[in-house]
RNA sequence: GGGCCUAUAGCUCAGUUGGUUAGAGCGCACGCCUGAUAAGCGUGAGGUCGAUAGUUCAAAUCUAUCUAGGCCCA
């Protein structure tokens, strides 16, 4: 007849579901917070101090990957917690919009209809594809929970931001630190076009592999040359076509060269390549000899030697990059040709002679070889060199890894190409950069020398671009003397034109168009004009929103507290944006830049189709909901590098359920309780039990060190610290033994009442200290609350620490009571395991201990049966200690006894009790639940 | 090849200024309960602290080198 009784009892009642079934419910929940604006009623702004996070713009191409989801929902996490305490934290995403990665879209569909498509019409195509992708996007972004102005949204192609673009390199060229120059580019001859770094393809290719001799012909002193048989440098090469454009040779500062004696001559040539270099030139041991002379490279610097055939002076000139790894350890230099080769030519103020037109053609500068394919001259300058005897050995085919386009597959070459800069030197902007990196706070702290390196190092920063889809260069050049224009009501009638019709205007309009009325060139009076066809880079698209958003945008304030981004951004949108606000502002557009990693597989590799590893937001989002994502992102330290995996989702479903069923519970234990009692404000600590004083104290720890956490962004440390208190607090301990008060006791006892304002005040403060990271069921659990409160969750405050309901020494006091609880708990398990007892509530426990434990135990005498979940407790001192009992390893002086309880079971609480058997007309019940039936 | 970064149990994280036998939770194993029940409770087994060398009375902690991995360059 027991059943008759569990009617009594007071047992958990809620409507909050124990499955989440979260695919489904998030999404009533994304339609809740829509329909009732609330992202909108937590932008109310006055009287709140504004946080200023702006975002980063994602490229508009492609789903989104997990990359994506960690920055937004982090940024959503933030978003959310200064919000919640108080600030007017806007939320406005963005996206990049132009560029090549959607041109080359664009370009592979229209396939061969791509060279006859004109500009505008490519444009419009560009321009339609983006917006797909940034519709697509912003559903996979609301999806995960993250709330924003999805509605208003900036996009770098919307008009007024173009403008905004053209403005800011206004800004710039009126400052003087716009100029034209030179720099190589990967060239393919066959397309007649620029190629980016993504349209090379590298492929294997067959070069005729040569030695070529420079002859020294002033060594200022620093060797001794011979006038007979000559002295020279020689230089290793598989491109011959460049020899022409030869303008130094580098060696390395460090390496040690030797003379080599040879019937060729006396060779200079690094220690260590001689062999190999003799051996090609054709020469035996024995031929040669290597005098005792050694130089390093520096000691060489300097040295003046004459080209092969040209009247043109080469001098040697030092350089990190030459290796000894082929080679002669001189490096043929040609700064029109090569990379590194043009660095070195503008750190040693060589020009970047290119004697090559855009076809792959020899110039008139050229006089032998004008007219001529540079992929088909190499055979005669072999010729000519050997002609003239400044070759060694003769030319060997080798095969090895060279650029191609990735259209037409045919080898591209390196070529220098006017192209727009932005000077780092003029108006300082470097050394202001550098500054300015100085005064801002990098989270992770290191993330301030890495940038720093990258802005102390990097050359001008390459404008242009010749492509199609992107804001113009907007300069416009007079035909006549080649000068260009920076007349301010130019610069004025562009940008009202950009502001009107968007960057398409400038490919619609004429040169003369953006002119005033019968305009003449300021330096020679021509009047004929033409535009500049280059379109600016996309990083400086972004790398302006500070202006074009967070200054123009009327939802911002003029300064941002936060970018938030992947460590790949110092060298991209951090960087970019800091070059461009220094630039025009003079100072860095953000206070504090905090960055992430990315994300890893399981094993610590990164993602790759081809691995097989790669896991989809999409697909979590599916199969567990985009709850558990928000919880991953918070559950890893994301300022290195995170991981992702199956067994990483299953433990944090897991989790996620721990902390759902907690909540439940606590909410099922208020069902016929009114919330309103659970503010603290109406909770009398002092009338409070101990141990509910206890919860309360911990809860408020809680709360200390969430909103510590949360304010330095260490949301795994959030997550570590709610799931624990959780587990252990509240699951197996308090409510563990809150069990017995809640289901037994009178309904509306004070006992029970009181129990049930603390368990209240922990859900109410829990499920707000969950909502940034598991915001859809906070706002689920909001929902289930009976009682007047705010419409959403996000839109009531954060808790604050009360600093009257912590009480640390009562925290340390139960933290001994709670090593003795386990020690009890080890000694009920050894007789469990012995089948002596099931349930502990079968046990009745003696405890023999010292001085310290005994009176502290004896304080709390009678509650000790309730604390331990036993039916009776005993405490000796340690003397008395008789029987086998189980003696503690961790606690000195802790002996425990375990024996069958005293009594009968009471079929209502449980408890074993001598009184069950003794209760008229409750034979079957103890004495304390009779009388609570009474009633 | 260069710059910056990371490495503690199967997983996620703690480990203060170097100081007993390196911690927690989850997972796992075993058990209890059946009044949080596709729940709850208990106990237990898991680690050469990436490797090596050094500094020190003492190193997960400091130094160097190496290995593996990441981002950005070349």
């Amino acid at each position: 007849m027991a059943n008759d009784y569990k009617d009594t009892l007071n047992l958990p009642k809620t409507s909050f579901p124990m499955k989440a079934n979260l695919a489904k419910k998030e999404v009533e929940l994304l339609e809740f917070w829509k329909t009732n604006n609330i992202y909108e009623k937590m932008q109310k702004r006055e009287g709140k101090t504004p946080y200023i996070l702006h975002d980063g713009p994602p490229y508009a191409n492609g789903h989104i990957h997990i990359g994506h989801a960690l920055n937004k929902v982090l940024k959503d996490m933030i978003i959310k917690y200064k919000a919640m305490k108080g600030h007017y934290a806007p939320y406005i995403p963005g996206w990049d919009c132009h560029g090549l990665p959607i041109e080359h879209q664009v370009d592979k569909k229209l396939g061969s209809k791509k060279e006859t498509t004109p500009v505008l019409e490519k444009r419009k195509l560009c321009r339609e594809y983006a917006e797909r992708f940034v519709s697509i996007q912003r559903d996979e972004f609301k999806r995960l929970g993250v709330l924003g102005d999805w509605d208003d949204p900036y996009i770098t192609m919307n008009y007024a931001y173009e403008a905004s673009i053209v403005k800011e390199f206004h800004k710039f060229v009126r400052s003087g630190s716009v100029y034209k120059g030179k720099k190589p580019v990967h060239w393919c001859p066959t397309c007649v076009t620029a190629l980016a770094e993504a349209e090379v393809e590298h492929a294997d290719k067959v070069s005729p592999s040569i030695y070529v001799k420079f002859q020294i012909v002033d060594a200022s002193g620093k060797l001794e040359i011979d006038q007979d048989g000559g002295t020279y440098f020689v230089i290793w090469t598989t491109t011959p076509w460049t020899i022409p454009a030869n303008m130094a040779l580098t060696l390395h500062p460090e390496f040690k060269y030797n003379r080599v004696k040879t019937p060729a001559g006396n060779l200079i040539i690094a220690e260590g390549l001689t062999r190999e270099c003799m051996n090609k030139a054709g020469f035996d041991e024995g031929d040669y000899s290597v005098s005792e002379e050694v130089w390093t490279g520096s000691e060489l610097e300097g040295v003046v030697c004459k080209h092969p055939w040209i009247d043109r002076e080469i001098k040697t000139i030092i350089g990190e990059h030459v290796t000894l790894e082929q080679g002669t350890g001189v490096v043929h230099t040609a700064p029109g040709h090569g990379e590194e080769d043009f660095e070195m030519g503008l750190k040693y103020g060589i020009d970047a002679y290119t004697p090559v037109n855009d076809r792959g053609i020899f110039t008139e500068d050229v006089e032998e070889f004008a007219g001529q394919h540079v992929f088909k001259v190499n055979a005669e300058i072999n010729k000519k060199i050997k002609e003239i005897g400044a070759m060694l050995g003769e030319p060997e085919d080798i095969s090895h890894s060279y650029p191609h386009c990735w259209r037409c597959k045919k080898p591209v070459i390196f070529r220098a190409t006017e192209q727009w800069f932005i000077s780092m030197e003029t108006n300082d902007l470097r050394k202001r950069a550098l500054e300015e990196i100085r005064k801002t706070t990098w989270i992770p702290k290191w993330g301030e020398e890495r940038i720093f390196g990258m802005v102390e190092k990097r050359p001008d920063w390459c404008l242009s671009r010749q492509r199609t889809w992107g804001v113009p260069i907007t300069l416009i050049q007079c035909c006549s003397c080649k000068e260009y224009i920076k007349d301010d009501a130019v610069m004025k009638i562009v940008e009202d034109e950009f502001e009107k019709s968007g960057a398409d205007v400038w490919f619609e309009k004429e040169a003369e168009d953006f002119l005033p009325a019968g305009f003449k060139c300021p330096k020679c009076g021509a009047a004929e004009f033409k535009k500049e066809m280059d379109i600016l880079d996309v990083w400086f698209d972004s790398g302006v929103s500070y202006a074009a958003v967070v200054e123009a945008d009327e939802r911002m304030t003029s300064s941002a507290d936060l970018y938030l981004e992947g460590s790949d951004q110092h060298r991209g949108w951090f960087h970019t944006s800091l070059l461009a606000s220094v630039g025009t502002r003079g100072k860095a557009p953000y206070k504090s830049v905090l960055t992430h990693g990315f994300v890893m597989a399981g094993n610590g590799i990164k993602m790759s189709k081809s691995l097989g590893n790669v896991i989809a937001p999409q697909e979590i989002t599916k199969q567990h909901g985009a709850e558990i994502l928000r919880l991953w992102c918070s559950s890893a330290d994301y300022r290195e590098d995170v991981r992702i995996s199956k067994e990483i989702i299953a433990r944090l479903v897991e989790a996620y359920r721990k902390i759902r069923n907690t909540c439940r519970f606590l909410m099922g234990n208020i069902s016929d309780f009114d919330i309103n009692d659970a503010s603290l404000k109406n909770i009398d600590r002092e009338s409070l039990h101990e141990i509910d004083r206890l919860a309360i104290s911990l809860l408020q720890s809680l709360v200390g060190k969430v909103n510590h956490s949360y304010e330095s962004f260490a949301f795994y440390e959030v997550y570590h610290s709610i799931y624990k208190f959780c587990i252990m607090d509240m699951s197996s301990f308090y409510l563990d033994i809150l069990k017995d008060r809640l289901y037994t006791f009178k309904s509306d006892s004070k006992e029970r009442r009181d129990a049930q304002a603390v368990l209240g005040n922990i859900l109410i403060t829990l499920t707000k200290l969950i909502a940034p990271i598991l915001s859809f069921t906070a706002e689920e659990i909001w929902q289930h609350i009976p009682g007047e409160r705010e419409e959403s969750i996000f839109l009531s405050d954060f808790p604050e620490v009360k600093e009257e309901f912590v009480d640390r020494a009562l925290e340390e006091k139960w933290s001994s009571i709670s090593s003795i609880r386990n020690e009890v708990n080890k000694a009920l398990e050894l007789k469990r395991q012995e089948k002596f007892i099931g349930n502990a509530l079968e046990a009745k426990v003696t405890i023999f201990t010292g001085e310290t434990n005994y009176k502290l135990l004896m304080g709390y005498d009678n509650y000790l049966p309730t604390m331990f979940i036993v039916s009776s407790v005993v405490v000796k001192e340690i003397a008395d200690a008789v029987g086998d009992g189980y003696k503690s390893e961790d606690i000195t002086d802790l002996i425990i006894n375990i024996e069958k309880a005293d009594g009968e079971k009471c079929q209502r609480c449980w408890n074993w009790d001598i009184s069950v058997g003794t209760q008229v007309d409750h034979p079957e019940l103890c004495e304390r639940c009779r009388i609570v039936i009474a009633d």
